[in-house]
DNA sequence: GTCTAATCGAGACGGTACGTCGGGTCTTTGA
DNA sequence: TCAAAGACCCGACGTACCGTCTCGATTAGAC
């Protein structure tokens, strides 16, 4: 996730001096994820974290070059990653729709989707963190659609010719827009049911 | 746009008094514009937008009731209004992918990305100014995608049976995932052809 | 004092801006007193002073370059300038030891004590502050004592071909001695009699 | 000189285990030495002086109680136990004013004088580092004075009833003050026989 | 032609958080 | 047991902004 530090405990050499605390880090990823969800994400200091956990200040920093970073592992861990992979079925379209409305009411959380928009607005101020996020959520969502698209090309039921890039950014799209715009309409599996609708005879191979 | 101060000139009574100086108005959006095209969003100061418009802090908090307001204004006067209305054709398909490519380069310039950016971002971390963020950009190119549809129904070149609602977001998520999640694929005038080409077997009517 | 700062109410020109609130000035000095008095002049810090003045930081940052000085102008105001001069009588040697008496005492007070002590120690430390300090407390102490070498030359008490510097440095260098060694020895009106009648012989006009 | 922890090689017993690096105990006082001479006394860190040292921080911490008290020991191994005793001669006034001077020129040395501030400074603001200060500086120089009155005073030189305190003192004071006090005064040779000279008449015995 | 009241530039104010530094302790590995 | 290394908790540092306030100085409409 953050390249510049490995995820804890994989760091080849077991270099000298006091190891890194378990406790404490967890401890710190415990705090944000409380903190994000009890005020709003601006309102959450690093001084707030650091209390919470019981922590010093420079446990956070030693470890996190910022509170976005800090958030986004936090969350990865609590939950982005808690989403186990779909099983493919006989029914790609199926499939698809499921991984959606899955998905959606996955984001229904409040809790997640407080933790999402605070990374959504850090990545939109600063073009590096922007990369970092992309590679741990939406790239992996992006790797899971593309995997049905796959499993429906081979089931002969998509087309061949289809632009995956364009394809995952279609469907995602229709996620984020109505999840970031401000519009009042819902990401339920209505909405999931209608998009798949939509896009089907555009995705489907012809007779 | 800003609901609590209507614009400059609109309100009804003037009471005695100063009245408000329009040179002031305007120095501030415009030192607004651009500082946050000279830097970073967020070390764009309130006192550095005073500074530069040589303007008391007073005088922006008289009018503004925080940096992202005045900002959405600044933004909406400097550009985002500039994008005049599309003239419909004959083919509502042509229209459609027009008014993509179109709003694709609009947003490719710099400096209008760069105000975008901090205006989503300020949306995310604020439900109301979600809301105000809306009604001045969203809402408003979803009325011209509305527009369109319509036209395209009249012509009938599109389903009756579309969902409108669905249709908008699904396109126009496909421009906001790609300029909001950090992949690499550009909004170009292919990506524009990529997307109505997808779609338009689920658009197109049935003969 | 603080030769930067000119004393408050002295400045030339009333520049515009809000003027200095005097009562955040007093507050800021009493809170210092109060704080050094409590506890160690270590243990107090700008971020206590800050509080129980009731005051932000920045309003003491923007006044006083350190502790140091803010001390120092503290001490000044609350103590340091009480010692009104002493009226000569007709016997210098009677008046050297009275203001010598005098000032011991003044200085066995603690608060005094530990006002001063910080001070000098900060002095050790800090060139620049050394200066301040020797103008504000030293150079004080030192005129009062020409002064009074004056008197008893024109007196014809005293010999005309004293070295003041020499003179006042060691009379002073007694007192700091016992204060500042860690002595035990007390500096009190016995030990001011036994340092003039030590020197008397030495300072005494011949006959 | 730090009674808590007895100097190097002088405990009674050592216990099983690894025993005390003397090259390490070397390494801290030399980097101490150095690092007060090459910045400021506050600027000198425990952790600037284990890292010039190659020492671990601990190792500090298990034999000095603070910066201070390392410090005294560092400048007392260096320079403060290298001033030779003086040996009398047949004019106790000359050997005053010998001893005075020859005192005057160690302190002149910069890295010394920078060290006995730092000293005295800790010392003001520490009651306990005071008294260890005074034990170790200010009680061995009143020693060697004392030897020079009891010497004057066995050659018939000087009065029988002087007290020693007071002349100690007043003594010891005029280097002190001018040491101390920031004025721009010197403490050279020509001090010391000013000084001497100031005091002789009350000194010398009456014939 | 005053009067009056809001506006203007300027900048001090009470706050909150920042990211860093240093102190003194603790926990590893290794000698 | 000591030593090097370095993570840990803690608290202070000095700075940056926030949004509010208080000045003197303007300004145009109301009287």
């Amino acid at each position: 996730m953050t390249e510049q530090i490995p995820p804890y405990g994989l760091r080849e050499k077991r270099s000298q001096g006091r190891p890194r605390s378990a406790e404490t880090r967890q401890a710190i990823l415990d705090a944000a994820v409380e903190l994000v969800g009890a005020r709003e994400y601006r309102d959450v200091s690093i001084d707030a974290i650091a209390a919470t956990a019981r922590v010093g200040k420079q446990s956070i920093y030693r470890w996190w070059p910022s509170k976005a970073d800090l958030v986004l592992e936090a969350f990865t861990e609590h939950s982005l990653r808690r989403m186990p992979p779909l099983v493919p079925s006989a029914d790609a379209f199926a499939d698809l729709e499921a991984d959606l409305a899955r998905f959606f009411a996955f984001m229904r959380n409040d809790l997640v989707a407080k933790g999402v928009r605070s990374l959504i607005a850090e990545a939109q101020l600063d073009p590096e963190f922007r990369a970092k996020l992309y590679d741990g959520v939406h790239h992996v969502r992006c790797e899971a659609l593309r995997r049905i698209l796959r499993h429906g090309c081979a089931l002969g039921q998509f087309r061949r010719d289809l632009d995956e890039d364009v394809l995952a950014h279609v469907i995602h799209g229709a996620f984020w827009y109505r999840f970031l715009s401000g519009t009042r309409q819902p990401y339920d599996d209505g909405y999931a049911r209608d998009v798949v609708a939509l896009l089907r005879p555009g995705i489907e191979a012809q007779p």
